[in-house]
Parts: structure tokens; C-alpha cells; sequence
DNA sequence: TATGGATATGCGGATACAGGCATGTCCTGG
DNA sequence: CCAGGACATGCCTGTATCCGCATATCCATA
């Protein structure tokens, strides 16, 4: 099995833009603790259950999550503990970036681990 | 200055767009190695000058990227090197699905140092 | 200041995506 | 087998994005 170089980068490409949007970057946190229902991650991101369940397939066909079923229930986990290395990496990126523009720095520095514990 | 956590969701949501396009993400790689000109950039990704234009704006406007004026050029560079950090790491996610779904593990193992060079 | 090279931007059509609503599917307990 | 809870999906509308083409802007030099 062949992969083009071009092909390449329309997957990564992809794999970016699962993560270009503020719901599923919620969702990816949420899971950072551990698997969760969809019923949980509707309510923890504040969106209906079909939106959801949309945002979950998409992250799902990315491979950046895994479903797994449980009764009457399907649990959700992150598929690979590398995405939340890079998103931590963007979310420095970005704190930086406020930072530069005139955000205290203080609380800049803390950007990450206030969205870690929410 | 005060930032919501909604509007930090939002802000790094846009720049993981700002990473979510084959081209821009063969602009980056280009810029690994030092900074480069529009022209420069265009004829290596293959791509016509206003449309690199226009991605190179997109980058420059989520401040991935920064412009310098240099006589009638305008060379481009990375504005943050973790950007590149970030994007290494969802670059081995894909090589680890590629391996996984029957890639030739030596293959996907070399991915990454493959397009480093490229 | 006029010219030409280098870069940016306005416009338009095709395509893709987000979100809301309704409905379909899957599973378990009775 | 039936009912109901948990989840997925089809349809629709508005909005954003991609890219090509033409054109505008900026800058150095003559």
C-alpha cells in the first residue's frame, strides 16, 4: 500500500481540521480525562446531542477519537495522546500571541492550565 | 484585557484552521528551514502567486507566519517554532493510522523525516 | 515621475461545513 | 416482542472556504 506525498498532507490536512473548531477542541479536553458517554460530552460542551454526536463522527473518521460500545450507552476516548501534545502546543502558540497583545502576561502563562482543569 | 474561555476556545480553533489546508501546511514545511519570498514559496508549492498570497495572509492573519519587507520582496518566516512542534506530532497520529490500516511500518515510520526534507 | 517587477486584493462560482429539526437505528429490560 | 432510552443520520438553510481571473498596490530604479 502506496501513499503519495500529496495525500499525505490532504490526510494531515484533515487531521487539522477536525481540530478547527471550538466545539470538538472542548470535547478533545473534556476526554482528556478519561472516556465519556456522548449524553456527558453533550452536556459538558453545551451543544444538543445530535450536533454531538455530528462533531464525535467527524473527530471519528479523523481518527482522533475511538468508540467503543456500553449497553445502551457508546464511550468515547481519544484514539492517540499525541493530539493533546499538539493542542497544548497551539494553545502556547496562541497564549503568546495575547500575550504580545497586551494581555497580562500572568494571565497569559496560565491560559493552559485553566482550560486543562475545566 | 480580558479573554473569555469561549474566546479562547474560538482563537485556537482558528489557528488549527489556519493549519488545515494542504498548501498552507506545505508553506510551513517549506519555512522550516529559514524564510522565503512569495515567489519563493509559490513555485515550491507548486501553487499560482496570488493564491499563495492569499494563504500566506490567512497564516499571517493567526499570526503562524510574519512578513518582513525586503525591497520589492516580502519574505515570510514562522512566527513560533512550537507550530512546528504541534504539527510534527499530528504528523506521526497519521503515521500511526497508516500503519495500523497496513502501511508498511518502515514506511510510516519514515514519514516524518520524508516531508521534513522535502 | 514613469515603468516594471513583486505582492496583495476584489469579485464570482463551486464546494464544503455548522447547526437545527425530525426521524431512524441500536440496545436493554420487561 | 415491545417500549423507551441512547445514539446516529437525513434534510435543510445559512455561512464560510477554495480557487481562478483580473486588477490594484507597493517599491526600486532610471
Amino acid at each position: 500500500m502506496k501513499v503519495t506525498r500529496e495525500e499525505v498532507f490532504r490526510l494531515h490536512a484533515q487531521i487539522c481540521k477536525a481540530l478547527a473548531d471550538p466545539s470538538r477542541l472542548l470535547i478533545i479536553v473534556e476526554l482528556r480525562h478519561g472516556s465519556r458517554t456522548v449524553s456527558e460530552l453533550s452536556r459538558a460542551i453545551g451543544a444538543a446531542q445530535p450536533l454531538t454526536s455530528r462533531h464525535l463522527g467527524i473527530l471519528r473518521e479523523k481518527g482522533v477519537v475511538r468508540a467503543e460500545r456500553d449497553g445502551t450507552f457508546v464511550r468515547y476516548s481519544l484514539s492517540d495522546r499525541r493530539i493533546l501534545g499538539a493542542i497544548d502546543l497551539l494553545l502556547d502558540v496562541l497564549a503568546s500571541q495575547l500575550a504580545r497583545q497586551g494581555l497580562r502576561s500572568s494571565a497569559a502563562r496560565r491560559l493552559r492550565p485553566a482550560l486543562r482543569s475545566a
